[in-house]
Order: C-alpha cells, then structure tokens, then sequence
DNA sequence: AATATGTCTGTAATCGATTACATTAGTGAT
DNA sequence: ATCACTAATGTAATCGATTACAGACATATT
C-alpha cells in the first residue's frame, strides 16, 4: 500500500524546495533548466501527481465545467458533449454533467456550483430555468463564466451559440412552398421553449411572406419527442381537410410521425411530404431518408466551449460577440415531394 | 462584490465554534437540538455553502464519480448516462464524463483521476482498454472502486454489469430460426471488442444448435455504427445466393441496412429479415418497426452507479456479486416474418 | 461527597499545493 | 569597491473545512 506522493516528496529527492517543484510544474520557465530537469525527474522517480483538492484550494480554481443539461437521456446532446470535449480536454479542464430537474430536485441551486468551487464556468443548455434560479445567474459575480447553447434565455443577455433557427424554419418551410404546397402544418416543440418559439414563429412569417393564410387547425402543440410525432399523425390522419406537407419542430417527432402514417398507408412523401429540424444521424437512414435542416451539433459544442474559456480567460466583462449564430442547411432527401393531384 | 461566506463567519454568526458547524452540517445527530437549529439559521442567514476543494482536501473524497466511454458523441449512451445520474445525484455525487482517447491524448493515465482525487470511483464503459491502462487498474490500491459497465475486461475480474448479451443473441436468432430461416447472416460489431465476440459466438452456437451450418461468406465485419450496415446491404444485394435473415449486432446497423434495402426495393421483412441489438428508442418507430433485443440501459447505468457506490461504502475487499446480467427481451416488431416461397 | 458516565462543545492540528515576500548569488556599471 | 539590477531559490503564510483530543457540565452511581 503506497501512500501518496506529495509535493514535499518530490522536492526531497530533487534537493530542492517545494516552491521550486511547484514553479518547475506550472510554470517552467521561471526555473533554470538544471533545475527544471532535475525536477522533471524526480517527478518521474517518485510518481508525483499533483493534489487537486489542494490546487483548487489554494488557487480558488476547479478547472472544471459545469454542463447543465434539460435531459441527459436526450441523445441529441451526445455529438454536443462530444464538440465540447475536444476542446476542454486539451486544455485541461474537465467536464461535469447535471440535469437540470436533478439539481434542484437535490435542494441545489445552480450557482452552489460556483459557490462551493465545483465549477469556474458553465454551459448551459436549457433555456427554461426557474425564474428565480436565472436571476440568481444573472446576478451571480461569475455572471462572465456563463456561456448559454442551444437555447437560450429571453430575459437575460449571456453570451450564446445557437443554431440560425429563424432562418433555419422559414428556408425549411420555403423548401416546402417552392415544391408546391400550399397546405402546410406545424408541429410545435414543446410549449414555453425557446426553439419552439422561434420555430413557429418563421413558420408562421414564411407562409405570410407567401401570402399563405395561416390555418390555426394544422398547428400542433408538441415536445420534440417520438411520442408526440405519432399522435399528430394519428390527428391528421382523422382530418377531413388534410395538410399536403408538415414541417415538424424535431427530427424525432418526423420520424415517428412518418412511421405512424406508413403504418397506416399514408405515402411519404407523395401523400405527405414532411421535413424535420436537426438532421440527427439516424435520419439519413430513415425510410424514406428524412429532408430536414442540418445543425451542426459538433460544432455547436465545439464553439460553446471556445466562448466559455475565451471568456474566462480575459474576464474584461466586455464582449464583442455576445451571440454565436451557426449556420444551418437545408438537406433535401426523400422524404419531401411536390403534392399529388 | 460579496465575498465568499466561510464557515468561520457563520461559526460567528451562530456564535458557536467552527466544528460545531462542522458537525452540526455533516452529522447534525451529534449536536443539540438547539445548536442546530441556531447553526441551520445561521447558515441561511449567511449563504453559507461549504467549500468542496477544502473538504476534499481534507477528507480526501471527491464526492465525484468518473464515467469513461469510448466514444461520448454514440447516443447509445445518454439513457445510461441517465440512469447513472438518477442513482449518484440525490446521494450527492457528481458525475465527470471522459472519453478514453481522450485521456491518453492529453497524456494523461486513467489512474490519475484516482491519484489527483479528481474521482473517487470510476465506471468504465470500454472493454477494449490498452493493456497497461488495464494493468495499472488491476494493481491500483483503488481497484474496489472500480465497476465495469455494458463491456468487461477478458483478463481481469472488476465487477460489472452488463446485458445478457449470449442468451439474447441466441434468442435472437433463435427468433428467426423459429420462424423457418436457415439461411441466416451475421453483422458483427467491431473487431477486438467482447460484446461482438459474445454475440457472434452465440450466433454460432445457435446455428450449431440447430444444425444449420454457418456460411463463412454470411458473416460480415462492422462495427456498430450505421455506416457498415449500409456497406453490408451492399454486399449482400450483389450476392449470388442471399441470406433470407440477418441478426445485426446493433439497432444502428440494422437501420442502415433496411434503409439502403428499401432503397434498392429489396422489402423487409419479406424479402429479408432484420432482428437487431439494444432497441434504441427509434427502433419502434423505424419503418419498418424493428424487431430486436432490448437491453435495458436506464437499468444498466442505474446497477452500475449502485454497485459501484456499495463497494464503496463497504470497501470489504470482498464481493459477493461480482457480475451482474441483466435480462434482455425479445421485442418483435415488423422488420421479422417468415422467409418467403 | 466523591466518582463515573455521557453529552455537548471548543481548540488547534491537519490535508497538500501555491505564492508573497525575503534572500542569495551573479553580472555589469560606475 | 560599491551599487543596482536580475535571476533563481527558499521560507512560511495561506486557502477553508474536518476532526482528534481535551474540557466543561450535568446526571447517575456508590
């Protein structure tokens, strides 16, 4: 049973002290390269890995970041955690995983992770916080260390990354009129989101832009989900006046919905055109291959992270760019067409 | 600029000793009744929130639990990592997510979040580690706080937990022998990995079982991710005699396939039958509904995160479970019908 | 009355690294 | 020879909580 090696160790065998290992350690050049390599040496003889409950301790530092998700079962996020990954991993800092429903079900607040030095930054993927828990961010002194993605907080001006959703929607909902719809539906994510409004809102902008008379009776509420695309498949399905096309809020709800209306032999895309928002990777392998706008969920991450450390660093308290918009494209696959008749 | 509460000015506060404090937060059983609730004041007053990197320097805990995937962008694993987070956070865990590649580009040793007090204990995902990682793990003095989760190391004996993968794969193309297939196909998983080697052995078996014999021509390399399935369909369809069934080693490989059959108009399940592996949440909503094994993952990532945090709480040394197999089911769908003529 | 027992609380050492400040030695200028 | 300055290193305080040990007090026992 070896017990630790601590820092003292290490300087014992170097035959120096420990200030110089420290400094040798974490910032070289400082030390005259004699010394540096000794030390270098001794940390290789003795096996020394630095305490990081003492590092943090003393430097007031985690190095660590907090990723707050809505639902970490969401596999969506999974390419998103990836892109943020690839870039804390090299530079040193870990990733913390938390739900939101976890936290404040545990009796935490979101800012203990902050107070207690859990975290020096954090990205936030949720953008339907409690009021009270986003007042206590905004007011938080590690306001700066604050990077929202994905969606984002209407009252509160963070610095975020998102997807070009208004874009994004009126091109999708485009896509559909140039191919010749006129009757065309929505189905919403979920009520209260961010995304959902945006979402439906272009969509509502683009069928104006066309002069296309908006029929309160082809919006569906929703909620991202598999589930919600069946049961608007199983409404429509009832409807005397059907929609020729659906552009729906998530690629799931396009998939199940387009699964509940081949089961029942309604023809994607010649009976039903439909395109779906996020191009998730099963959707290129979907029957029929899915039409639907691309996110780039790497990068999306990728970008998150770069902004967050970017911040932590300078920590001027000053942006220049507050929100990252990323480009989204439109895919056009199998599973839109021109209407029948 | 408030600055940070310690535990010294609620100790004032409360006009009590700092271990007073101590104690009446972490084992509140020992101080009077009064005391507490003086204390418990006295913390709401302030905002007290203890300070983690001063604890753990002290106590020489973590409180944090390190999950190693192989690849953290595979969707496979959100629903564990779900069931993980239900089981660590309401008993104050957290949860610190890395990839394996990650950790030896960074030159870092898995065994450092161990010796850095970055984790307390490790659930590991990833079968396939290097050699010498694995040793280091072997001989670590933390050794008891390691679990293995859906994969396992062949030379060594961490707990784990895992699927039934044998019984299930036997199932499956028992499933399909039941329906009159004898010309049945194989799509590995990747090579070198225990849970393709567990079910391709259980296809044979099955096979032999039955006296089928195996077509070395009908087994296929792949590797879990879509792409192979849409390579081997490839395959397949310019085969001169075809395999009338195929048991694919994951969903994702079984929704490729179909997709790029349905392309070429080869129908499934009559021209070709498809089980799959894992049921994903989409599998149901495939088109066709895919026939597969579930394996459950919530489940999964919930016994490992007990397991993991029993022996930890013990720290006897000695188990009495060491693998634990959870039971898979047969979920048949559509993608499955008996061969056609 | 003296002693034992138990309950509660306080004092101060401790965890292990970082870093402000002090010290030393070496170089070059005057 | 003295001073100014830089570079390299050491000493010791510090981060903030936990906990071993000791002490104070009340109650029970002989």
């Amino acid at each position: 049973m070896k017990k630790s090696v601590k820092i003292q160790d290490v300087a014992k065998v170097a035959g120096v002290s420990t200030a110089t290992i420290s400094r040798a350690l974490s910032n070289p050049s400082v030390v005259s390269k004699a010394t540096r390599e000794a030390v270098l040496e001794a940390v290789k003889v003795t096996g020394y890995r630095v305490n990081r409950a003492a590092r943090n301790l003393r430097t007031r530092k985690s190095n660590t970041i907090l990723v707050l998700l809505p639902d970490i079962g969401n596999p969506f996020f999974s390419q998103i955690l990836q892109g943020i990954q690839t870039v804390l991993s090299p530079r040193g800092f870990s990733m913390l995983i938390a739900e939101t429903g976890q936290i404040s079900a545990a009796g935490e607040h979101l800012i203990d992770y902050f107070d207690d030095g859990r975290a020096d930054g954090m990205i936030v993927f949720d953008g339907g916080l409690d009021q009270e828990v986003a007042r206590d961010l905004v007011e938080a002194p590690q306001r700066n260390q604050v990077v929202f993605a994905c969606e984002w907080l209407n009252n509160a001006d963070f610095p975020s990354v998102r997807s070009a959703n208004r874009r994004g929607a009126v091109e999708a909902v485009k896509h559909l009129i140039e191919l010749g719809h006129k009757k065309i539906a929505h189905i919403k994510g979920p009520e209260g989101n961010v995304l959902t409004d945006a979402r439906f809102e272009s969509y509502v902008k683009a069928l104006e832009e066309h002069n296309i008379p908006i029929r309160e009776e082809w919006i569906f509420a929703g909620d991202f989900d598999l589930n919600s695309g069946r049961d608007v498949a199983r409404k429509i399905m009832k409807m005397d006046e059907k929609p020729t096309a659906i552009f729906c809020a998530s690629d799931q709800i396009a998939c199940a919905l387009i699964s509940e209306f081949s089961k029942n032999n309604v023809k994607v895309p010649d009976e039903m055109a439909v395109i779906g928002f996020d191009d998730i990777e099963l959707a290129e392998h979907f029957v029929p291959a899915l039409t639907t706008m691309r996110q780039d969920r790497l990068g999306l991450g990728r970008q998150a992270a770069e902004i967050l450390l970017s911040r932590m660093m300078n920590d001027k308290g000053i942006s220049d760019s507050d929100v990252i918009v990323m480009d989204v494209d439109l895919v056009v696959r199998e599973s839109t067409a021109p209407p029948q008749n």
